[in-house]
DNA sequence: ACAAATTTTTAGCTTTGTCTAAATTATTTA
DNA sequence: TAAATAATTTAGACAAAGCTAAAAATTTGT
C-alpha cells in the first residue's frame, strides 16, 4: 500500500465512525484536502484491492480487510504520539505531524517493540484509544463535559477536537488529562460553564464543553 | 525533497567516500539497483536543484548543498538504527531496513530529541560515524584487521560491510564491536588468520580481517 | 413531475519516477 | 587510427496521484 492509499483508507474509516451513514466522494475529498475527481479515481483503486465497497454515485464504505487496514494505521500514529509525547518531550499539540509520517513505517516488529518500550499503553495523549495488534478496539465510555448535569464531579479523559489551536488553549488554561472536574454552575443563555478543575475556578464557553471527554466520578 | 532524491543522494554520496574519483551513471544505477537512464534523469532533475554537479557524459558529483543533504540523511538513518538497537532491542543485523525507511521522516525536532535520548552517541551499531547536526562527521582512525601486524593487540570499533550475512556470521562467531582481538598467526598463503578474541581463540579468512575495523592499543 | 441545483464521474493533462529500445558519445583494442 | 565495444543519453511509454473542465447522474424545489 502506498501512503497515500493508506491517508485515504484512515480517512474514511474516521468518517465513518463520525457517525455519517453514507460516505460521499465529498466528504472524502474535503477531510483529504483534494478534489471529489482525485477521490473517485482513488476509490476505483482501493476498490480493486478490496478495501473499500464502492459503486459509482453511491457512496463509499471500508470491506473488512479495509477496517483491519484503517485500525493497523491508527494503532501506528497513537503508539508515535505517546511515543513523542512520552519519550521525547513533545508537548500534545505537536505530535499529530510528525505521527502522520511516522504511520506509514512498515515494520511489523518495529511496531511491536515500541508498545513494549512505552508498556503497552491504551490511550494516545489526546485521550483517544489505541487499537490493538489484533485491530481491537476500546470504546470510549465517556461523555462530552457539557452534558453533565449540575454539581457532577468527572475525571478529564480525551479530546474530541485534537487541534492545535484546541489544545493550546487547554494548556494555557492548564487543563489537562487526568484533572477532577466539578460543574458548578451551567448558564442557560449559552451553555457556558462554572467549573471548578483542580481547586481553580473557571468560565468555559459551550463550544470548549462539548469537546472535553469526561468520565463521571460517582460521590 | 522526495525519498527518491533523498537516496539518490546518499548513494551518491557513499560512492564518493568510497574512494572512487568520478562517479559514473552506471556506478550510481548499480547502487540505486536501476537503470542508467532511470539515473540521467534523475541527475538532471538534481542539478536543476543545485544539489550535485552534472555534465553529460561527464559523471556526477555533489554540490556542497547536496553534500549538506547527505550528511543530514545519513545523521538520521544512524541516529535510528542507535534506537533500534539501544531503545527497542533490534539485532544489529536487523536494523537497515526499518532505518532506510525511517530515515526520510521530515522534522528537526524529532531528530535533535531523539539525539537526546540516545545521549548523543557519536556511532551507529555498526561502528560508523553519526554526523553532527551541522554536517562535522567523525573519521574513523582505524584501520583494517587484515593490516596489523603479527603480535599486535586492538579494539574492535567497527564493521566495513554492513550486510546482514556478515553480520550474522560475526554474531555467531560472537565477534562484537568493542572486543579485544590479538593477532596471533597470518598464513602466508590465504592471508588467513589465527586470532585471540578475549581470551578465545579463531581462525578467520582474510575476507573477514578485510571487513573489521580495528583501532590499535599500545601496550 | 420536471427543471434547477448539486454531486459525481469522465476525459484529458501534469509531474515523479520508472522502464525499454534506439541513438549517440567515449573508450578500447587491434 | 579506425573499428568494435562499452557507457550514456534520448525518445517514448507507463503507473501513481493529482488537477481542471466538461459531461452525466442524482437530488431538490416548486
Amino acid at each position: 500500500m502506498t501512503h497515500s492509499e493508506e491517508n485515504y483508507i484512515k480517512a474514511i474509516f474516521h468518517l465513518a465512525s463520525s457517525g455519517i451513514d453514507v460516505i460521499s466522494t465529498n466528504a472524502v475529498a474535503e477531510k483529504m484536502e483534494t478534489k471529489p475527481s482525485s477521490v473517485t479515481d482513488m476509490m476505483k483503486r482501493l476498490s480493486e484491492k478490496g478495501l473499500v465497497h464502492y459503486k459509482k454515485y453511491q457512496g463509499v464504505s471500508l470491506t473488512p480487510l479495509g477496517t483491519k487496514t484503517a485500525l493497523s494505521i491508527i494503532r501506528k500514529h497513537r503508539l508515535w504520539e505517546v511515543f513523542l509525547v512520552e519519550k521525547l518531550g513533545f508537548a500534545w499539540d505537536e505530535v499529530h505531524e510528525v505521527a502522520e509520517q511516522l504511520e506509514h513505517i512498515k515494520s511489523e516488529k518495529l511496531i511491536d517493540k515500541l508498545d513494549e518500550l512505552l508498556s503497552f499503553p491504551k490511550f494516545d495523549p489526546h485521550g483517544d484509544p489505541i487499537p490493538g495488534k489484533n485491530g481491537e478496539l476500546m470504546e470510549h465510555d465517556s461523555q462530552v463535559l457539557g452534558q453533565l448535569p449540575i454539581g457532577s464531579v468527572a475525571l478529564c479523559v480525551g479530546v474530541k477536537d485534537s487541534s492545535a489551536v484546541f489544545l493550546r488553549f487547554l494548556d494555557r488554561n492548564s487543563i489537562a488529562l487526568g484533572n477532577k472536574m466539578k460543574i458548578l454552575e451551567k448558564e442557560e443563555f449559552d451553555n457556558s460553564l462554572r467549573i471548578l478543575i483542580d481547586e481553580r475556578e473557571l468560565h468555559i464557553s459551550q463550544q470548549i464543553a462539548s469537546n472535553l471527554y469526561v468520565k463521571k466520578i460517582e460521590l
